[in-house]
DNA sequence: TGAATTTAGTGGCATATACCATTATATTGG
DNA sequence: CCAATATAATGGTATATGCCACTAAATTCA
C-alpha cells in the first residue's frame, strides 16, 4: 500500500505546516477542557515566564518569533476574557507590557497539568528521545541565525 | 550569554509552531514574486499532482492534514482568482474535485522554480541530509498512525 | 422501496497570523 | 532645544484554519 505521493516529502516547509496542523489538533484536544488552544497556552505561558512584571509586547514576539501586530491581534482575546492585561512601562511610554492577570495565572495552571498529559503522550508516541531532538532542531530552525543563513545562502545560479 | 528561557524549549507543540512562524516568513519571502502564499503554493502542488481528473476535497483534505472545511476557506482566494477550479465528479454527486487552471498551472509553475530556489536555501543553512531527515519526522508526525499513537497513549479521564 | 444513516461540501463564526499605514514616544544630530 | 529619524504599538485588511450547524446526495437496511 504505497503511500500517495506529496509535496511535503519534499518541501520542508508544507511538512512542518503539516505537522503543525496534526499537532495542533492533538494538543487542543487535550488542553481544550481548560478552554484555552494550544497557542494560547503557549503564549500565556510564556508571558507567565516574565512574572509580575510582565514583559514588552516587541521582545515577547521576538521569542514567540511572531509578527508584533500578530502577536497583538492574538492577545486581544486573552485581554478580553481578562486571563492577560496590559500594563503602561515605567520608563518608556511607548512601551506596553503584557503579563497574566490572577485568572489568567489560575487558567495556565490549570491547562499546564492537561498540557503535560499532551506532552507525556507524544513522548510515549514518538519516543522521549526523538521528541526532545525534534524541539532542538525546531529550536535551530527557529533562530535568528537560521533566518540569516537561509537568507544568506546562496541563490541557484 | 544565556537565551531566555522558552516554552517552546519543552513543548513540542509550542516548538513546531514557533518554527513554522519562521519558515513561513522566509519561504513567502522567495516565493512572493509569484504572487502565492507558501501555503497556496503547497495546496496547489499538492493539487497539481492529480492532472486534469482533479482531486476530491474529502482525500485532499486528508493528505493536506486539513479540515475539509479548512480547505473549502482555504480554496476560496484560489479559486476567485481563476487558480483552481472545482468540477463536479461523474459518478458522486456530493463530490467536488479540485483542479488547477491553466492560469493556476501555469503560476504553480512560476512558483516552482522560485521554491526551489528557497529549498536549496533551507538545505544549505540546515544541511541537506538533516533536511531530509527532518522532513521524515514530520510525516511520521503528520501520519494517522501517529495520531492513533497520541491519541491511545492515555485515557482520558 | 422508503426511511434512517452516513458522507461530502458549504457557510457562519472565531482565532491565528502577516503586511501595511498610522500614531505616539523616544532618540539623535545639528 | 528642535527637527529628523527610529521605535513600539495599534488598526485595517487578507489569508489560514478549526468547530459547528446545515444541506444535498449516496448508502444501508428493514
Amino acid at each position: 500500500m504505497n503511500e500517495p505521493e506529496g509535496v511535503w516529502q519534499h518541501c520542508t516547509n508544507s511538512a512542518i505546516r503539516r505537522a503543525a496542523r496534526q499537532l495542533g489538533q492533538l494538543y487542543d484536544d487535550v488542553i481544550a477542557p481548560s478552554g484555552l488552544k494550544g497557542t494560547q497556552f503557549s503564549l500565556m505561558s510564556q508571558i507567565a515566564l516574565a512574572g509580575r512584571d510582565g514583559i514588552p509586547l516587541k521582545p515577547l514576539a521576538e521569542a514567540m518569533v511572531m509578527d508584533l501586530s500578530a502577536l497583538g491581534h492574538t492577545l486581544k482575546p486573552l485581554t478580553r476574557d481578562g486571563l492577560v492585561e496590559l500594563i503602561a512601562d515605567e520608563k518608556d511610554g511607548r512601551v506596553r507590557r503584557a503579563r497574566l492577570t490572577a485568572t489568567g495565572a489560575a487558567r495556565q495552571a490549570e491547562a499546564l497539568t492537561l498540557w503535560r498529559d499532551a506532552q507525556a503522550r507524544f513522548d510515549a508516541a514518538f519516543g522521549a528521545e526523538r521528541s526532545a531532538e525534534m524541539r532542538a532542531l525546531l529550536g535551530l530552525v527557529s533562530s535568528p541565525d537560521f533566518a540569516k543563513a537561509f537568507r544568506a545562502a546562496q541563490p541557484i545560479r
